[in-house]
This record gives C-alpha cells, sequence and structure tokens, in this order.
DNA sequence: CCGGTCTAGATTGTATACAATTTTATGATG
DNA sequence: CATCATAAAATTGTATACAATCTAGACCGG
C-alpha cells in the first residue's frame, strides 16, 4: 500500500538535468563555459555517470555542445544567432497565436494578473521573477495552441533567447512596455483576430531583439 | 606525425546514437516499444553506460521517453501527432521558402537531379531511397535560409514526420507528383516568388498529410 | 473468482576502477 | 627564441559490480 505520496525519489540525473538547465538558461554557466565532468560531478555530489548522462540529455536539447574526447561546452552564442533565433521565434509565435485565436482562447484575466506582478516585481528590481511572468506569458499562448509540438519547438527557442537575454542584458534593460503589449495581444486573440495579433507579435518581438542587438553593440561585441 | 588521418576513434555512443536514431525513423523500433538496456547493449556489443548515455541523447530530441525506473520506449505517436506536426512543418518550411526566396536560391539543378534518381528509384522500388530524395530536397531548403536554429528545428520534424511514415504508410504510398512538387517550389524560388512557393508547398504538404491520414483511418486506428 | 500480500526475478540507477585520449609542462635542439 | 619531441597530468570513455526499484507470478483469505 503505502501508495508513494512522496513520489519515488527521482534519479540523480532527474533533478540534475533541471538544475545545469538553469545554470545555464541564467548565464551562470555562460555560452562558451568548460563542463568538466569531474568538477560538476564533485558540486553536484554524485558520479560522473548520472553526470554525464545529464550533459547528453541537454546536448539533445541543444544548449551544450559535446566533442568526442574534449569535453562539454556550453554552447555559444553569437550576435547572429539572436536575429536567426528571433526569425524563428515569430513564426512559431505567429502559428501558436493563429491556432489560439481561432478557439478565442481568452488569456486577459491571467495576462492582467501578471501586469500587476510584473510592475511589483519591476519596483523590487527582480529580474528572475520578470523573466518568469514574460515566459508565463507566451507559455500560455503554446499551450493555448493546443499543438504539443509546438509547445515544444517554443520551448526550445525561449531557452535559447533566455541565454541570449541573460548574455546580453543588464538588468535595467528589460523593457517596461513588455506588459503593456501582453495585453494588447491577448485581447486580439480573445477577439479571434489573429492577424491584429501576430501584428502586435511581431512588434513585440522586434523590439525586443532589437534592444537586444542594441545593448550588444553598446557594451561590445565580445560576450 | 601520424596525423591521425583516420580521426580519433570516435566514442561508442556516438555511432550509436546514429544507429538507434535510424532503427527508429525507419520504424525497425517502432512507436511505443520497449528499449530494455541489456538488450540493446548486447545487440551493439556494448555495456550499458555508453548505451544508456545514447538514451539520453535520443530523449533531448524527443525521439525517446524515458520513464525513471521504468525504462525507455521510443515516443508513441498517435493520429493527432500527424496533424499537430504537419501544422508546425508547414510554418517552419514558409520561413525557410521565405529566407531563400529573399536570395534567389537557386535548387532547380539539384532538385531537377533528384527527379531523375527518384524515377529509378521509384522503378527499382527502393523506398528508403525516395525517403532520402524527398529529405535532401527539404534539406536544401532548410540550409538555403541561412539560419541553423531553422534547419535544427525542421531536422527534428522530419525525424518525428519520418516516424509517422514508415508507422502508417505501405511501400506503394510514395505519392508520385511529390517530385513535380518539387520543382515547382524550387522554381518560385529561384524566381524570388515567395508567396507562390509558399502556396505550392502547403498543398504539397497538406496533400502528404491527408494521405497519410487516409492511409491510416484505411489500415486501421491501431498502428 | 476476486482482491490483496509477498517474494523472486528482471530491470534500472550509480559508484568505483581502470583504459584511452587529450592537454599541459618540460626540455632538447636548431 | 622558436620548434619539435616527449613525459606527466588532466580529462574523458566505458566495463564491472552492486544497490535500488519495479514487475510478475504464487499464494492466500474472503
Amino acid at each position: 500500500m503505502a501508495m508513494n505520496l512522496a513520489r519515488s525519489v527521482e534519479p540523480r540525473s532527474e533533478g540534475l538535468v533541471d538544475a545545469l538547465r538553469e545554470a545555464i538558461l541564467t548565464g551562470r554557466y555562460a555560452p562558451g563555459t568548460r563542463l568538466v565532468q569531474d568538477d560538476l560531478a564533485e558540486a553536484f555530489g554524485m558520479s560522473r555517470i548520472p553526470l554525464r548522462e545529464a550533459l547528453r540529455r541537454l546536448e539533445g536539447e541543444g544548449l551544450v555542445v559535446i566533442s568526442p574526447n574534449r569535453g562539454a561546452i556550453v554552447r555559444p552564442l553569437a550576435p547572429k544567432d539572436v536575429v536567426d533565433l528571433y526569425d524563428l521565434r515569430l513564426a512559431l509565435e505567429a502559428l501558436a497565436l493563429r491556432r489560439a485565436s481561432e478557439r478565442y482562447a481568452d488569456l486577459r484575466a491571467s495576462t492582467k494578473a501578471r501586469h500587476a506582478q510584473a510592475r511589483q516585481a519591476i519596483a523590487a528590481r527582480n529580474l528572475t521573477k520578470l523573466f518568469r511572468l514574460d515566459r508565463d506569458f507566451h507559455a500560455d499562448i503554446a499551450a493555448a495552441s493546443d499543438n504539443p509540438h509546438l509547445v515544444a519547438a517554443l520551448g526550445a527557442q525561449w531557452s535559447q533567447i533566455m541565454r541570449v537575454m541573460h548574455a546580453y542584458f543588464q538588468a535595467g534593460d528589460y523593457p517596461v512596455d513588455t506588459w503593456d503589449d501582453h495585453e494588447a495581444i491577448a485581447d486580439a486573440v480573445a477577439h479571434g483576430e489573429a492577424d491584429l495579433a501576430v501584428e502586435r507579435m511581431s512588434a513585440h518581438l522586434t523590439g525586443s531583439r532589437d534592444r537586444i542587438l542594441a545593448s550588444l553593440r553598446a557594451h561590445g561585441d565580445r560576450p
């Protein structure tokens, strides 16, 4: 019986993947960083076996590059990646918006709630929270598309863009009109106006991208 | 000084990933199949350590699902996946076509060459070769987009769709007008007519998808 | 016959140990 | 000083062994 409410203890490598991914997305392990197995294994208190499996997992996700006999590094990022990623992202977000609009998905309430939270987070200079709120909006749209494969593709994109932001952003750079944009997009979706929603998303993403590229040029091209 | 022309012997797990992926894409390991580590390790003549790493890699690619303490299975496929995958794929292919059209990428020669090869492959009933020729066309468009992230996304899609085709196709079902479609699309791209290319691609993919869905309904819903 | 418990077998998870390879340090040589 | 050869150290790759967990079947009371 004892029906395992605590859920069988997950294998070491499970939580490890999440911890490593988190560290990579937030830039604690910056692009290009060498991931030495002995060091990481000691840092996480386990042997290299589960660690290596976690690295392979992340390799499959595109966050890590592994060269035979030479080890793993956090996948590097170049300015062109920013352009390419946003180009791809817009195509994915547009599809998600169209599918969400078809069913008049109403994300207005949750979007508004996040807007309020964002104000607090801005006041508290809580950048981590801002990232999470931003992600939640886009994740909601993805979920509303009712297409798990699209959700996965957008998730992969988000990971890369998160890395870009952490690599090229300074805390102050977070655009304040993000949350107004979100509300405008949610409005369009709720009214089934897909084209309008896509147009607004396009402006939103272009602005975000250009801000990253500008801050990149300002702070030096050598990230 | 013996400069390693033979390229350092790649680690066991490298070739293994390719071999496993191949087996999954061609349906030799059908969707839902349990991947028992001991069996696979023996089959490939190695210990479970490199094998497990290969499975993690494929998990990251979305080809395999691993449950803690219960093992890995080939990721299942449902009819809805076919719809979702093609929906996503069209968005990706459309983006690739637009970028390729911007630079008037001329894929007409290689496309025509493949058309000729396809005729031979059809005569020889070489289904594997047909798949490869089909993939090459779409890979060429992806490459012409000059966006590695888009290439990766399309590659992931192609993997899943390959699985679908092998799961739901009979040898005879390969649509013969595929190669005419390809030539028409390449023409449009070479003339920079992106909208036309996308329209043709849309028709091409819709036809392909519907043929899969039909053959699915015909041969029973229990793949 | 049904549902539940228990144990044996099968299977996965990981630490240890060692082999293979690459990188770094060293010194010899021109 | 630059360049190459060589040895030592660091690091990755994998087999073995064993612990942890799950699965299947035997058994039993109802």
